[in-house]
DNA sequence: TTAAAAATAGAGCGAGCGTTCGCTTTTATT
DNA sequence: AATAAAAGCGAACGCTCGCTCTATTTTTAA
């Protein structure tokens, strides 16, 4: 079933839990993934093991480099968090900074996935729906990984850093370009770009302030219809329904 | 010669330049004023000497831990950036900590300010014009401040933590109250709570990808223009003109 | 049962950190 | 030109950092 077909239906729907479970970069398979892209640098040679280090390493990066930024925790702190010993730690790791590489390349994997999916759309107003929904439901899915390395790219060794920088670049131009194409003439009221700026912002908005969607599953749904009702908006597609009647259905929104 | 009168007769005009040549909080005025909001914590007595210091570390710390982030930023990287030796710093500001407390008192008394002027407009569609105005001009003058706000706020003693999160807050409640305001009924098209969120959205990026706004005093005003355009459209404000109308008379934006 | 793999505790390394303090230089006033 | 106060200096201190290493124990899988 379309994401559509499945939208005109119900909006604000499961949309977000068939995204969840189709998703395979979360969980046990998200650490073998990263396991196998690190063979060279972890000494820890059976994966079972490895993955129970890297869950437990990044579970305890994230949360205590939350709190303190990641130059500010101290591979003691991070032993003491995961219950490993220093000798542990780098069984599982190269050294510290390797952790942000780390979290730098997942994102940029599944940014890749997320444009793949959405360039297998043909109509546009399709793929651009597929883009923003991928980009938000991955970074709630992942949370952490997406505000990790917004705020600790200054810690990536400069060649990731502009890896980073391209990942953001990335994105925005591919939204730029299939809101480019949604828009009648030259004589748009938005310009794409800055429609493309303005659907980026909140997308990051969603992760950056994690604290203020304390129920993300429940509420990422209409968060992206949302985004995607103002798109349209923004960019005078008359096409779109009236607002008040998507969400006169239910109450709250 | 009020805001509105001037924007109709020439739209994306030179708010910018008078809101920049009203605005206090630059140059050695400012540093006047961290010199006597700090006098207690700060050696040096003389507030000539003050400002000539304080200068240097700010410039010099906004420049380093834009590169490196606040925390790899050591002491003595500032004192070979600053040309002050160990003790010179020390005699300006008490200890690193403070610099960062020094930023996020700036930010928070600008932004006090702003929706001071704000407040004491009557129209609300004038206060919301003058609230977006405000913040996206101050955080131009102020780029390094407000940037370095958002991204060192872990790097603050705990109470100014808090502060910083009351900052946003503050930002986007005031926006909130304004947007509820000019929404004809409560069915609106969008919550104003959602579009207060996309409009301080579309403010922050604004400072925190400032590499992509090289120069700013020439499109801030042109930037402003089209938040407060979406803003409008976002909750289906009939009265406002067709942006088409407004962007017919100069060719990009 | 057993050999390999994983993990531990923690002492220790050199480097660099934030901070201090006794001293010298500059400033402003006589 | 003299002088007292203010400003500025930089070596030195105690400490923590990332990281390594060894001796030893525990766990795993055949």
């Amino acid at each position: 079933m379309s994401v559509t077909a499945r939208q005109h239906l119900q909006p604000s729907n499961a949309l977000y839990v068939d995204f969840y479970n189709d998703f395979t970069y979360q969980g046990d398979a998200l650490y073998g993934l990263i396991f196998e892209r690190n063979k060279d640098k972890i000494k820890v040679s059976k994966e079972k093991f490895a993955i129970k280090n890297l869950k437990k390493i990044f579970d305890a990066t994230f949360q205590l480099s939350t709190q303190l930024g990641f130059q500010a925790m101290s591979l003691r702190d991070l032993s003491k968090a995961t219950g490993l010993s220093m000798g542990g730690l780098y069984s599982s790791i190269s050294n510290k900074e390797a952790i942000a590489v780390i979290v730098k390349d997942v994102v940029s994997v599944v940014c890749a996935e997320i444009v793949e999916e959405s360039r297998e759309q043909q109509d546009p107003k399709l793929a651009l729906q597929t883009l923003v929904r991928g980009y938000l439901y991955a970074s709630t899915i992942l949370q952490p990984w997406f505000y990790f390395l917004f705020f600790e790219t200054k810690s990536l060794p400069s060649a990731d850093q502009e890896g980073s920088l391209k990942i953001e670049l990335i994105q925005v131009k591919e939204l730029e370009a299939l809101i480019g194409q949604l828009t009648p003439g030259s004589d748009s009221c938005h310009k794409a770009e800055f429609v493309a700026t303005m659907a980026l912002s909140l997308i990051q908005e969603r992760y950056l302030k994690h604290w203020k969607y304390k129920n993300p599953s429940e509420s990422v749904d209409k968060y992206a219809d949302k985004c995607l009702q103002l798109i349209y908006r923004a960019i005078c597609l008359d096409e779109v329904q009236p607002c008040t009647q998507i969400y006169a259905s239910d109450g709250e929104n």
